[in-house]
DNA sequence: ACCTATTTATAATC
DNA sequence: TGATTATAAATAGGT
């Protein structure tokens, strides 16, 4: 339709390539929406140049999501879907482990037993046996770790006290010959003995901090 | 572009409006096609009839994910994206219930207690001991059960002895007077009062089945 | 479905 | 590019 008929084939022409699809671009999505006017149907069109531009047409208050979904239901093409479904079949399989989870937590809280065989009750019941052994070892160590800290504690007590009687004993017996200036007790410490230092310093010790 | 001019509106005739849905539809596609050839393009379209039947046209060699996934990029538009979003979210969520739920197990089980401090290992304890404790009272339920379903059975078999041999005795005293018919020691057993047939018919008796 | 008078789209040209 | 125009194509209304 135009001065002269055109065979249906590629423009080689690139300039006369542009220019058709521009005019034929608009004419397109011209009678898209015209249709989905005068008809009431719905409709999408997208058109890529050759050069990569998107031009597109929905009729209105069709979003693409939408079409997309009708798309599928209608065409049964696989689409996008085909990531859906491992994923949601990801999430069944984790629902289910969910669940049996749920339920053998509940029997080993002795809820929603009444359904149980005496077989499986006895085995529940094996396993509540068992895990308090567990417990009940672990809280022993709990409880001898405690006692030895606290003894240790009390080991170092005595040390720190008895070396503060030492230092004292010493500190007076040389306090006659007390000539020293401000300056030199002020470093007292330093001249201390490293082991004199006051530290609560046994490694055991910072394990309940 | 026929006999009359229309209004760009929706055909309120029915059958109209069908018959031009199908020829506008037909140029419709035979454009998407032609401007795809003439101007190498990719193109796509999608239709509704409003009774939500599907046509659609595509360039060849583009696949609608093609599409989508090029449609996506160049207009930036969210897509599918969105449910994939809520669906991940849910997956994380399930998960994470999963793990909580694993790790409770676990501790029932008294396993991976090593970093568990006193207080919580006196609170899975107790859940421990609660569990226990429902379910002896489950188990002696269905002892208890067993027991007196056993009892019934016992008696029920000794009032069922007794009763035979009762019969017996009756039998064997009217045998001499014996001047009945085939016919009516047919039905002997309707003549038999209700309680005396044999049928295991204590309810609780068929509570295992 | 087919026909055809008309409208519309557009190829060629400027 | 944009406008013009001759012509091809599409299609509304009728059968």
């Amino acid at each position: 339709m135009g001065r002269g008929k055109i065979e249906i084939k590629r423009i080689e022409n690139s300039s006369n390539r542009q220019v058709t699809f521009a005019k034929r671009r608009a004419g397109l999505l011209k009678k898209a929406r015209e249709i989905g006017v005068l008809c009431d149907a719905e409709v999408g069109v997208v058109i890529f140049s050759s050069a990569g531009k998107l031009y597109d047409f929905w009729t209105p208050k069709t979003t693409l999501p939408r079409i997309l979904e009708k798309y599928q239901t209608n065409s049964g093409k696989i689409l996008w879907d085909e990531k859906h479904k491992s994923i949601s079949a990801e999430i069944d399989r984790v629902k289910k482990e969910n669940d049996n989870m749920q339920i053998e937590l509940r029997h080993m809280k002795g809820e929603d037993v009444n359904s149980l065989q005496p077989k499986e009750l006895i085995a529940i019941e094996g396993a509540l046996q068992n895990g308090q052994t567990n417990l009940r070892d672990k809280m022993m160590d709990h409880w001898k770790m405690h006692r030895r800290n606290e003894k240790m504690l009390e080991e170092e007590h005595k040390l720190l006290v008895m070396r503060m009687h030492q230092q004292e004993a010493e500190l007076s017996g040389s306090m006659s010959e007390m000539e020293l200036g401000y300056q030199q007790s002020r470093d007292f410490t330093a001249q201390m003995p490293f082991t004199f230092r006051v530290q609560p310093s046994h490694p055991n010790l910072q394990e309940d901090k």
